[in-house]
DNA sequence: CTAAGTGCAAAGATTTTGCCTCCTA
DNA sequence: TAGGAGGCAAAATCTTTGCACTTAG
């Protein structure tokens, strides 16, 4: 199951009606598979429905945040949205310069995710979790382009 | 020396002037210690120097930050400042039920950061590092207040 | 002195809201 | 069909900018 598809059968469960905008929106974000932000969906999700208002799309991520489908995640200094990932654990190192995310596997912030439990009492919210960076090829651009790898 | 001490010195080294709102501004971040959004500044700024300008605290906050000594945090949905610690790192737990913002030891995330250089190139940022999560008096609603911590 | 910085006001962005119409369930 | 959702436009915010006046160095 997609995690397009799992969005639909939370959204359908919590009784919200799926409009031909709702599911643009979510096709948007998966297709685009991570971080975009109010105004990129907006502008890809015209493409396949011009009539998107932008009204629309501010209060269809805020429902879907509300819902836990989508996750909002700062990027530097942009605020962005990408679907929940419903297995869980799914973290991205995305690079600041070139824009590209890579996937981190899990495992790699237990031990940190254990100590903050253990000495404040503080649950860290890990299960979709992005930290930014900047990636091998673009701090040494001389060994491989800066493309982007989305 | 005093992260405000450090910063005066650092502005005065690349030769921006000390204007009096320049150090009411530094003095409003260092008295409170931490993150503050703009309008947070801007008002507490005015306790000392009423006619303080909302144009002047976005260039100083602007210029404060390409200068390194205040650091742009994502907390939450909401951007803010807060004086470069001159340590190195500093991070935040943030609470998402209480809002309330605990400040992190260096060194917790240290190994983390190491891994993420070493086996993917990838540098993360973690100078502008902040986790949500809830808070041990969120989790635990008996044993204490959800009082905000700043 | 004089270039940098501020204040003010206006322009630009971004985000939210009201209200009426339309459509999903 | 009825209440939720979208469209549109206006409003509320948030942020940036132009320009004349002031001031730190």
């Amino acid at each position: 199951m997609t995690r397009r598809d799992q969005a639909i059968a939370t959204l359908r469960g919590k009784g919200c009606r799926l409009t031909p905008q709702r599911l643009i929106i979510l096709s948007t974000l998966s297709e685009a598979d991570g971080h975009m932000d109010v105004s990129a969906v907006l502008r890809r999700s015209r493409k396949s429905y011009p009539y998107m208002d932008t009204a629309t799309v501010y209060r269809t991520l805020h429902l879907f945040k509300s819902m836990g489908v989508v996750t909002e995640v700062a990027m530097g200094d942009r605020r962005c949205f990408e679907l929940t990932d419903p297995q869980g654990k799914h973290h991205h190192m995305v690079c600041r310069v070139c824009g590209g995310a890579f996937d981190l596997s899990p495992g790699y912030l237990d031990a940190f995710g254990a100590k903050l439990v253990g000495e404040f009492g503080f649950t860290p919210d890990l299960d979709n979790f992005t930290i930014t960076g900047v990636c091998a090829a673009c701090a040494h651009p001389r060994r491989g382009a800066g493309r982007k790898a989305t």
